[in-house]
DNA sequence: ATCCGCCTCCCCCGCGCGGGGGAGGCAAAT
DNA sequence: ATTTGCCTCCCCCGCGCGGGGGAGGCGGAT
């Protein structure tokens, strides 16, 4: 292995991959092997240059970032990825991280940064834009708030309700009869304004009231 | 409002905590305003302080980091929460993120990133170590794989299982005969192994085969 | 001492739903 | 040409569930 990380640009725009070319080349341990103008020469020159990573933008003619990465991705799977887009974050970053990019930045990055930013994703690490992450971490908190207007055994119930268990199997897990729970039941159920307990349980997930 | 990030460190052992002072201090915008050996006292001493950012260890006698943070927040929730642990990734994190908390680094982390991170933490991103980072991302992809063995139109009647509509309705929705729907719904709910409708929009949903 | 929220329990009704059958058409695969 | 999978449609049955009532006890708030 070679202690210059190889790096493929791809971008619609020639001055866009000339000024990033130029930026990398100033570090003495990037090596920019070549560029391309959409996803579909990207995802060849990819494969003919194997380098260590690509940079690749969300937005290209013919053949997007999107499209390139997740080929990309098969037919080779050790060569990261680093998506760039515009300023503002793509909702698509999800399904890109999903399907493994490992790294994604914004156009607006400091040089200093997306070199950084390489060099992590080059060594394996996973590189997220600050506002990417803050975004990620947005989707894992439960969106609190709304309305706990649940008694603690409504909470309980409703647990339950998430549950394949019928009333009366319900009743007989928590000692109580049957009519109590469907009470409780329709309480919450006038409360959360959900029509069936199947509502009501995708709503409680929803509102991160129980876990998945 | 001053120009130098203040920090105050809780940790229980008095080695790390000068080791960190130490390297912290080295850098001419950062102030190490005080110390605390457990999460009771630290939340005294952020208190009186009322320093920027919080470096805590997440294991500590007495109250331990996630508790600190947790009161911290609710106290004081300008104050900025950089979470420390050992080497491994503890699932914590993600609840600790869930409860506001900006960062979240391993012990082995490089002088120079932690540096980083507490600076961008305190000018208010989000950061995570990129191993949690990882398995955050993890977390977001669905669970592929296990069984797409529902035909196109199965997998659309089953999006409609997962909303208020009876079957009835989502047969005029579709244009199509409610027995039809049913007999979807049917075959659905065994390939899926659901005793119900509600147990297979969970199951959907958790395999990220419809969207919440 | 009164009120109110919460938990408990009971009754009735109608219908949506799950589960068991069966059947015909149509296109792709073989 | 037969098979196979998919989509379509139909019947019957039992029961879980949603929605409408009401009632009593108990603790905290005032």
């Amino acid at each position: 292995m070679s202690d210059s990380i190889r790096i493929l640009i791809m971008d619609d725009h020639a001055v866009v991959r000339k000024g990033l070319a130029m930026v990398l080349r100033l570090e003495p341990s990037f090596e920019v092997v070549g560029e391309a103008e959409n996803g579909r020469v990207g995802l060849e020159a990819a494969k003919r240059l194997n380098p260590d990573i690509v940079l690749v933008d969300l937005v290209m003619p013919e053949v997007d970032g999107q499209e390139m990465a997740l080929a990309l991705r098969k037919s080779n799977p050790n060569i990261k990825i680093m998506m760039l887009t515009g300023t503002e974050v793509d909702d698509r970053v999800f399904d890109l991280v999903a399907a493994g990019v490992e790294g994604y930045v914004l156009k607006n990055i400091e040089p200093g940064e997306l070199v950084r930013a390489i060099r992590a994703v080059a060594h394996g690490e996973a590189y997220l834009h600050p506002d990417v992450m803050r975004k990620a971490v947005e989707r894992m908190k439960p969106q609190h708030a709304p309305a706990v207007l649940l008694t603690p055994r409504e909470m309980e119930i409703l647990e339950w309700m998430a549950t394949p268990n019928t009333y009366k199997q319900i009743a007989s897990q928590l000692s109580i009869s049957e009519e109590t729970v469907r009470s409780h039941a329709k309480n919450i159920l006038e409360k959360m304004k959900q029509p069936n307990r199947a509502q009501a349980a995708l709503m409680a997930i929803k509102m991160g009231l129980i876990k998945l």
